[in-house]
DNA sequence: ATTAAAAATCGACGTTTCATCGGATTTTTG
DNA sequence: CAAAAATCCGATGAAACGTCGATTTTTAAT
């Protein structure tokens, strides 16, 4: 996950900065995670019980698959036998190879917001929630590497992901960020800089480790080395001066 | 271009961190650039200038096409169109679209390596050096946009390009990149902190503020915002104690 | 329980694109 | 200038994508 922290993001923030500690935008940080946690739905509803059973083949089947070979390798024909249907079954749920690949992160996107929603109900401090937003990630990362492999090797980087349902999850990732950052800013932990910058900062760094462990299992500990990256990184922002 | 800071890198690099202003770790310093710029070149050689010709059509016709619709997307007959040649005769140049897709962007690699090896010439210090290589890249992709969206956006990433010649080189971005944070700990510039954690964050930051600009083309100025976050976190890195 | 409508499935088939091959054409060599 | 090498291309095969109409299964009303 994780592009775009310099653009789009208004609306839903500049609110909201600046009057901390007023029991308030708390309520709002919490709609804020509900919205995002439960938008990646697909529009069109099954109707029948095996249809949604179907469906859900097709999704593990197309996620073992495209992690295997690569979207691009892939072949429609493979997923459908690995989902047991036939190929022309797939495409009454699927228009097109590529409107699959985008659809097969969905769920888990929306698994990981679910997760980070509970785990971060008790937490109230910026940096606290953001330390478990970015570690948590990681770790998301390492327990469902295919899917990770997907997103962040394959689809995240693409251009065509634009204009897409799935392009705007990945920004709410980016959202939850500097929203954190702000908050962080408020309360006066952090100096007051672009946070735009802070947030590329810390999420490219942890990206970078990701990627390395995605592609070379490279440092064997992706959750140490995550959490070890972004304290840094946190520690760093600490000691610096309001510019 | 920048992934995997993390992995690989040894030989090359240990020798001579620590035995600092010698005189001698620069020759290898230039011997190292040289080689690195010099990698990129294809095995086969054509003959006939006709040929020569022929290759580079195909090149810049394929980084249009592949930069404008993708590389799945693409057409072999549209680029082989674009060209000014036929299907059939492309092939006599590359004998797949992946093997097309990678081989665009390896000019431009030497290219870029080329110009930072002139440009660092005359400079000596770790920070100079090193600012100058994550502005020259961060400028590097701006001028050459339809380049950087191909492999940033769709090269780079991707799981297939391991065990190519193209991967080489990327990994040599990060090699010159660690190498560097190398020095400027045995200057005592920097702290002494794990080099490929320090390089990760560096090369994540820079390469977040690329994609966004490439994705949206936000920030406006891409060489002023890629020079900042690099100054940002090398003042950061600067003020860190020793761990 | 019956049955008609709706939903879901599948095999057969058309289309597109990748890739190959043998021979024609151009360039180089001696 | 002729033979050899390199290059080019039209025709064609192969593979994967995607569509359509007929068939089966499920739902829901009587």
């Amino acid at each position: 996950m994780s592009v775009n922290v310099t653009a789009t993001f208004e609306e839903t923030e500049t609110s909201h900065v600046g009057n901390l500690g007023k029991g308030l935008p708390d309520e709002a940080w919490a709609d804020f995670l509900q919205v995002i946690a439960s938008r990646p739905k697909r529009a069109t509803e099954r109707k029948q019980d095996r249809s949604k059973r179907t469906e859900q083949q097709i999704l593990n089947a197309a996620l073992r698959v495209f992690a295997r070979d690569g979207i691009s390798r892939a072949r429609i024909a493979d997923i459908a036998a690995e989902a047991g249907i036939s190929t022309s079954t797939l495409y009454e749920y699927y228009k097109s190879k590529e409107d699959l690949a985008y659809d097969v992160p969905m769920s888990h996107l929306a698994a990981f917001f679910e997760e980070y929603r509970q785990a971060v109900a008790d937490k109230s401090g910026a940096r606290e929630r953001l330390l478990l937003y970015l570690s948590m990630s990681a770790d998301y990362a390492r327990e469902h590497a295919e899917w990770a492999r997907l997103l962040y090797l394959e689809i995240w980087p693409s251009v065509f992901v634009n204009d897409t349902d799935l392009r705007h999850s990945i920004d709410d990732f980016s959202r939850v960020l500097v929203h954190l950052v702000n908050q962080g800013i408020a309360e006066g932990i952090w100096p007051k800089r672009n946070p735009y910058q802070t947030a590329a900062i810390l999420v490219g760094g942890l990206n970078q480790v990701i990627i390395t462990w995605l592609l070379y299992r490279t440092p064997r500990n992706l959750t140490k080395a995550g959490s070890e990256i972004v304290e840094r990184i946190l520690r760093m922002m600490e000691a610096e001066t309001t510019e």
